[in-house]
DNA sequence: CACCAGGAATGTA
DNA sequence: TACATTCATGGT
């Protein structure tokens, strides 16, 4: 067990990306900061619900009309519950409006029965991600985005991003979830700081090469 | 008009 | 467990 194939390959991995980008920069500034405030924890659920399937551009458009409308937090959310419609029209450009604004309706309820965010970080991590999974439309990218980025929680996120430098870099032929968040955390100090910051590295490394498309700020 | 975007849920073998 | 299909939408 102390002997996890591709462990060694994950170290160097991270260390590489470090040096070759730094601090996570750009959308992972919140994401990555820490500490949080209460506010910037709820931003990141909300974010995690309204970055699926769609890009980071179209995210930051919806976060930017919750905020002018005051309702980026999840007791704003919560208040949108008698009106799912204005709240569709607020995130419209993330895509998905409909079933997005129902499911930040749900999350926001979820976090509200049991007692608040802060709560929750005190909360047992797997029973929490047990519960975090029940909710509808939150899968285990979205859950564990939530317990790591939202919550401080040394839970490391899998996405289709690590699957390819996962490959790629031949550490594992496996695209199988459970698997590789196994494997980056087995071989990854535990520690929720260090799990973002990969994570983060990860995606920002996938989407630095090749095309360097017209970057804009 | 086709395709991409940081999925999730459900069905099938 | 591994794929396939469906869902469902803005932006380019």
């Amino acid at each position: 067990m102390t002997n996890i194939k591709g462990g060694n390959k994950i170290r160097e991995l991270y260390k590489r990306l470090r040096k070759k980008h730094g601090q996570p920069a750009g959308q992972w500034r919140l994401w990555c900061k820490r500490p949080k405030k209460l506010c910037e924890r709820e931003e990141v659920i909300i974010g995690s619900i309204l970055t699926q399937n769609t890009n980071w551009r179209n995210v930051a458009k919806a976060m930017e009309e919750l905020k002018k409308q005051g309702r980026c937090s999840l007791v704003g959310i919560r208040q949108m519950g008698r009106n799912r419609a204005r709240l569709g029209q607020m995130i419209r450009a993330a895509g998905f409006y409909n079933t997005k604004s129902k499911y930040l309706l749900e999350i926001a309820k979820f976090f509200e029965e049991i007692g608040g965010v802060k709560k929750a970080m005190r909360m047992d991590m797997a029973d929490l991600r047990k519960m975090l999974l029940a909710q509808k439309g939150v899968g285990p990218e979205t859950a564990d985005s939530i317990l790591n980025y939202a919550l401080d929680m040394p839970s490391f996120v899998i996405d289709e991003y690590t699957r390819r430098i996962v490959r790629k870099e031949k550490i594992s032929r496996s695209r199988e979830y459970g698997f590789l968040k196994k494997l980056f955390e087995k071989n990854i100090k535990k520690d929720f700081a260090g799990y973002q910051d990969v994570h983060a590295l990860i995606v920002i490394a996938n989407k630095t090469k090749g095309k360097d498309r017209t970057n804009k700020t």
